[in-house]
DNA sequence: TGGGGTTAT
DNA sequence: ATAACCC
């Protein structure tokens, strides 16, 4: 199924092959240890595999998919394929193909720059988001068949936490299946390390049913990317781009040093941005190791405790932080840059189509927004990153229309949005602005239950603390309108 | 430098 | 409402 991977899988049997015999020779030889029979057929560290009451040992993946939408372009139009393909959007190349990366073109390269390298690149339009985006719910949605908690980092990442899915296939193992168990992909730093090492066994498991899910993503999808799997979810993000395009990697915790340390700034730590890098770099840390041995007080000083607390558990490798199921969208937001619009028509145009768009999008989901926010970028020479926003709810009234399709529900959201816009904008004075956005967010489920009865009035707490059979009670928002 | 997303303050 | 982060 997947295409052919160079995963030095010829030195991995034989690593394999050699962890065995050891695994083997010490479970014989070893006087202080029980013979499996002693363990009711079990090996003898399979008790310390599946400890009773379960370690705070996880195991993730994170999943990539390589050049995503150059891959959706060449599904949607598979004449591309073998050509040198870039997706553009303005005067951006946001991703291309690997047979464009072999011709010298990098991602996120300028139009004019990418052509100049590469004068038969293919070029399509990927302004519009549509495909991709159901696509990579797509993928997510799949990855949630394996186990449900599954979280998504932009269109092309998932993490899942595989622990529980590892636990029980260590449980249903026989004996002879776990000492035969074998990695799937590379191994980070593949060194001397023994595979049957009971902290290993569970990435080994992790490192198959990675296998299994970058297999089905390729069948189902026709998607290939690549994969990472070790304890926590930076780790395993970082180790997931080692072989590139379309292989996986596992970590083993003995390489964790040597693999954050790979890094050859700070900034390359996902979770310490722009900003951040360069208040470290104003105090002369630039390196993983400048920001490990820092003084963590100078650090609290400049960044504050939270962000100085996190990024330097970050800096050793280390990161709490739970898989979180993402679900459903917090948000829909449509947007469109331009070199200019200055005249409140040309917005109100702009925002007629972002509407449009997004009108259909939150149809299709079935839920309601209940907040509806309009941004905008001034042409301000100086300092560039500066958006502004106003939102405020959407009347319920044109709420309940939504679905709808028959009623005009265009007319009074535009109304609202100019309110929002003049309330940012002095359009008695002259404006430049390069770029719109409109939110729809602070969505909610049909709303099934009635005005008039007290569930409408009342959310049941999520607050798990009561186990008393009781519901626990919460007033929630209230519009003035329903009284 | 695009067209999206998220969480924290 | 903004600022930071992610892709």
């Amino acid at each position: 199924g997947v295409e052919p991977e160079e995963e030095g899988g010829r030195d991995q049997e034989e690593e394999a092959a050699r962890a065995m015999e050891r695994a083997e020779a010490w479970a014989g030889d070893s006087p202080g240890t029980p013979e499996p029979e002693e363990l009711g057929g079990l090996p003898w560290f399979h008790d310390q595999v599946v400890p009773a009451g379960s370690s705070s040992f996880r195991v993730i993946v994170h999943v990539d998919l390589d050049c995503f939408y150059a891959q959706v372009e060449m599904i949607s139009n598979p004449e591309l394929k073998g050509k040198p393909l870039g997706v553009q959007q303005k005067s951006l190349m946001v991703t291309c193909n690997y047979e464009a990366r072999k011709l010298g073109v990098k991602k996120c390269m300028n139009i004019r720059d990418a052509k100049e390298k590469c004068p038969q690149l293919v070029l399509v339009n990927g302004e519009d988001l549509t495909r991709y985006r159901e696509m990579s719910y797509k993928v997510t949605e799949l990855l949630e068949e394996f186990s449900p908690v599954v979280e998504r980092l932009g269109f092309d990442e998932n993490f899942v936490d595989l622990t529980e899915m590892v636990e029980k296939r260590l449980q249903q193992l026989q004996n002879d299946e776990l000492l035969a168990l074998t990695v799937s992909g590379h191994v980070y730093n593949n060194q001397f390390v023994n595979l049957h090492d009971v902290l290993h066994i569970r990435l080994l498991v992790g490192s198959q049913i990675a296998a299994e899910m970058r297999e089905a993503v390729y069948n189902r999808l026709g998607l290939t990317g690549c994969a990472g799997v070790a304890s926590n979810k930076l780790l395993a993000k970082l180790v997931s781009g080692v072989f590139k395009p379309n292989q996986q990697t596992v970590l083993l915790p003995e390489s964790s040093q040597d693999l954050i340390h790979s890094l050859n700034h700070i900034k390359e730590i996902p979770g310490i941005g722009y900003k951040t890098a360069k208040r470290l770099e104003a105090l002369g840390i630039s390196s993983v190791r400048d920001l490990q041995t820092c003084s963590s007080k100078i650090l609290e000083k400049e960044l504050g405790i939270s962000v100085a607390q996190r990024i330097q558990k970050l800096s050793f490798g280390e990161d709490n932080s739970p898989v979180m199921s993402s679900g459903p969208p917090q948000s829909f937001s449509e947007e469109d840059s331009f070199k200019k619009c200055s005249s409140e028509v040309e917005v109100k145009n702009k925002i007629e189509e972002l509407l449009a768009s997004l009108l259909n999008r939150v149809c299709q989901d079935g839920r309601k927004p209940h907040t509806i926010r309009l941004t905008i970028r001034r042409n301000s020479s100086e300092s560039y990153y500066s958006r502004e926003s106003r939102q405020c709810p959407i009347p319920s009234h044109v709420i309940q229309k939504l679905g709808t399709g028959n009623y005009d529900v265009m007319t009074p959201m535009v109304e609202i949005l100019m309110k929002l816009f003049r309330n940012m904008v002095n359009v008695k004075m002259p404006f430049h602005l390069t770029l719109l956005s409109v939110c729809f967010c602070n969505l909610k489920a049909l709303n099934t239950t009635k005005k008039g009865t007290i569930d409408y009035y009342l959310t049941q707490s999520l607050s798990t603390t009561s186990h008393s059979g009781k519901r626990d009670f919460k007033m929630k928002d209230t519009h003035m309108e329903d009284f």
